[in-house]
DNA sequence: CTGAAAGCGCTAACAT
DNA sequence: ATGTTAGCGCTTTCAG
C-alpha cells in the first residue's frame, strides 16, 4: 500500500529517482512529458511520499504546533481559534500538532514542528516559556509580555472595543457599570481591566471590579454575582470579561430584582452561542476566534518561508454586537 | 541548540553512537556507568533527538491523528473529547495531529501518523472513508457502520440512558414526551431516535419527532421549537438530542405558556455548561467526552504496541444527571 | 557489554 | 533536461 518508494516510481517511469522527485514536486527542471509519466507511475503504484524521509533530508517537518491554555475546554473562543489555525494549515498542506500543558520541554518531549502558534500566552506559564526558548518560529495571538519577543504577533485592540461598549452603556443611561473580570493574567484580561479603570477615572465613577477565576462553576458564579450586586447597590450595569460568564450571571441579576435591558444593562467582552441564546440576548464583543487563528497560522507560514520579516505585528479588527441586554 | 546529534553525544561520552543510542533509550545492554555518562553528555550538550531521523529508521511517527467532524466547533462534547485524547497522548509521549475535513484524500495529504482516532464517524463522510482506507490503525468513538471495520471501538450505550431518562419523565407524570432529534447520521443520533420510537411503541404513545440540523442558529431553533410545540399541543415533555439545543429551547417553551419542571419537562441527551447554567437547570445525560477521548487514545496505543488484539470493542458507562427541568 | 557498518527514503550538489 | 553521488541522524543487524 504505502510501501512504494520513489525509486519504484522512478523505475516504473523509466527515469532516475532525482527526476522522479523533481517531477512530483513540480520543480521546473523536468519536461512536461516526463512529469506526466512520473505522475502516472506514482498514481498507479499508489505512491505516497514518506514524510519522515523528506523531513530528515530537508530539516523541516511540515507541521506547526498549536498551544492553547487548558482553559480552551470551556471556551468557544479558543475552539474556533483552533479551527482557524487548522483550516489555514490544511490549505498550506501543513499538519497541526496540539501542544498540551504538561507536555513541556522540561519533559524533553518537544513536538516535531517547524513553528508554533501560541494563543493568549502568559509569561508565567512554564510551557509558554519553554516553547519560546526552543528557537522555533513563534507567533502569538495577543501580545506576549515575557522577556523573549515572538517572531510574529496578531493582536486585537480589545480595550478600544470595551471603551466603545462602556460608552454605549453610558449613552443608554447606565450610571455605574461594574466589571466581572477574568483572573487570567493574559494581556487580554489585563488590558480590559486597565481600560475599565481609566474609563471610570475619566468620568469620576468609582470602579467596581470582582475577579472570577476562569472556569468557575456556574452555581458558584451565580452566588458570587448576586453577592457582588448586593454589596454594590448603585451598580446598574455589568460587563463580564470571561467567556460565558455574562450568560451565567442572568439569574443572579434577576434574583437581585433587576430587569435586564431595562433598569439593568448586561454585556460581555466575548461573544458566543450562549450570548445569542440567552434571554435576553446579550450585547458582546465578537472576538473572532476563527479569524484570529487563521491570521496567526498565515503569519507563521509567511515567517517560515521568509516572505515576511521577523517581528511583524498585525492588528485584527473586532466587532461590537448590540443586543437586547443593553436595550438595543 | 537543537543541533547536537547523537554522534556528538557519543563522542563527548567516549562511546560509539550505537552505545549512546542504546543508553539514551535504556536498552539494557549498556552498563549503568556508561548510561549515566551518556545521559550527562546529552544533558550538557542540550541534545534533543531528531524525531524525523528516528521516524525514518523505525517507520513510526510518534504521533496519532485525531479527526473530529467540523461540528466540533459548536460543541463542548467534542472539545472535551479532544482534550481527553491530547492528554492521554501526552502521557504516552505521542503527538496529536488534528485532521480537518477537506484535508484528506483530495489532496493526498495524509497526516504523518501511526494511527487515528475518529470521533463519531459517519460512513458517508469521504474523509472518514479515506482515513479508513489508509491501512493505519483506527479507533472509533461510537460504532462505525461503513464496510470497513475499525481496529478498535469505544462506545457508550446512549440508548440505554435515553430509556432511563424517558422512564424518569414518565415517572414524573409526563404523558407525551417529544424529541428534537439531531440530523447527523451518526450511530449516536440513529440509536437515540430508534430507542425513542421503540419506547413510545411499547407504551402506545405516538412518537413526535422533529429533526434540527446540528449547528442551527439559536433564533431559528426557537422558532422551530415553538412551532413544533404549537403543532403538537398534547406534548408535555421534550427531549433534545443535540448539544446545546435544550438550553436554546427554553424561551420557546415559555412562549408556549408552559412552566418548565412543572407542567412541562425538559431534558438533554448531552450535558454541558449550558445545561447547568440554564434556568432552570436541565436534566441531561453526561456523555463524558473527556473520558471517551482518553479511552480511545489509550486503546489506540494498546493496538499499536500489540498489547491488545485487533477488533477490541469497549463500552464506557455514562451518567444521567437529574436537575430541576424534570422536577428533580 | 560494546563497536562497525549498513541503510531507512528522500533531496541537494554536482555532474553531464 | 536528466543522472550520479552523497549524505540528513538515527537504529539495527552482525561481529567482536
Amino acid at each position: 500500500m504505502g510501501s512504494a518508494t520513489i525509486v519504484d516510481v522512478a523505475r516504473a517511469a523509466g527515469v532516475s529517482k532525482t527526476t522522479a522527485s523533481d517531477a512530483l514536486r513540480g520543480h521546473g527542471r523536468v519536461s512536461e512529458a516526463t512529469r506526466v509519466a512520473v505522475a502516472e507511475a506514482a498514481a498507479s503504484l499508489g505512491y505516497t511520499i514518506n514524510r519522515s524521509a523528506r523531513s530528515l533530508r530537508t530539516a523541516t517537518t511540515g507541521a506547526i504546533g498549536l498551544y492553547v491554555p487548558q482553559v480552551i475546554f470551556r471556551s468557544e473562543y479558543y475552539l474556533s481559534f483552533v479551527y482557524g489555525v487548522a483550516n489555514e494549515a490544511a490549505k498550506a498542506e501543513y499538519d497541526v500538532t496540539l501542544i498540551m500543558s504538561g507536555q513541556l520541554p522540561s519533559h524533553g518531549h518537544l513536538p516535531n514542528v517547524d513553528g508554533i502558534v501560541l494563543c493568549d500566552p502568559v509569561a508565567s506559564d512554564p510551557v509558554v516559556r519553554g516553547l519560546m526558548a526552543t528557537g522555533l518560529a513563534v507567533v502569538t495571538c495577543e501580545r506576549y509580555n515575557g522577556d523573549r519577543v515572538p517572531n510574529g504577533v496578531i493582536w486585537s485592540d480589545h480595550a478600544a472595543y470595551l471603551e466603545q461598549l462602556l460608552d454605549e452603556l453610558a449613552g443608554a443611561d447606565a450610571r455605574h457599570p461594574a466589571m466581572l473580570a477574568s483572573t487570567t493574567v493574559s494581556d487580554w484580561s489585563i488590558s480590559l481591566v486597565q481600560k475599565y479603570r481609566s474609563w471610570c477615572l475619566a468620568r469620576g465613577i468609582e470602579p467596581v471590579i470582582r475577579e472570577v477565576p476562569f472556569g468557575t462553576d456556574p452555581a458558584a458564579l451565580q452566588d458570587t454575582t448576586l453577592q457582588f450586586l448586593q454589596e454594590n447597590p448603585t451598580v446598574d450595569a455589568l460587563v463580564c470579561a470571561a467567556d460565558g460568564v455574562a450568560a451565567a450571571a442572568i439569574p443572579a441579576i434577576r434574583l437581585h430584582g433587576r430587569t435586564i435591558g431595562e433598569d439593568f444593562l448586561l454585556a460581555s467582552c466575548v461573544d458566543g452561542t450562549s450570548m445569542r441564546i440567552a434571554d435576553p440576548a446579550i450585547t458582546a464583543i465578537d472576538t473572532k476566534g476563527g479569524e484570529a487563528g487563521s491570521e496567526c497560522a498565515r503569519l507563521l507560514f509567511e515567517l517560515l518561508d521568509g516572505s515576511t520579516p521577523e517581528g511583524t505585528v498585525r492588528e485584527m479588527p473586532l466587532e461590537l454586537n448590540q443586543r437586547a441586554s443593553t436595550g438595543a
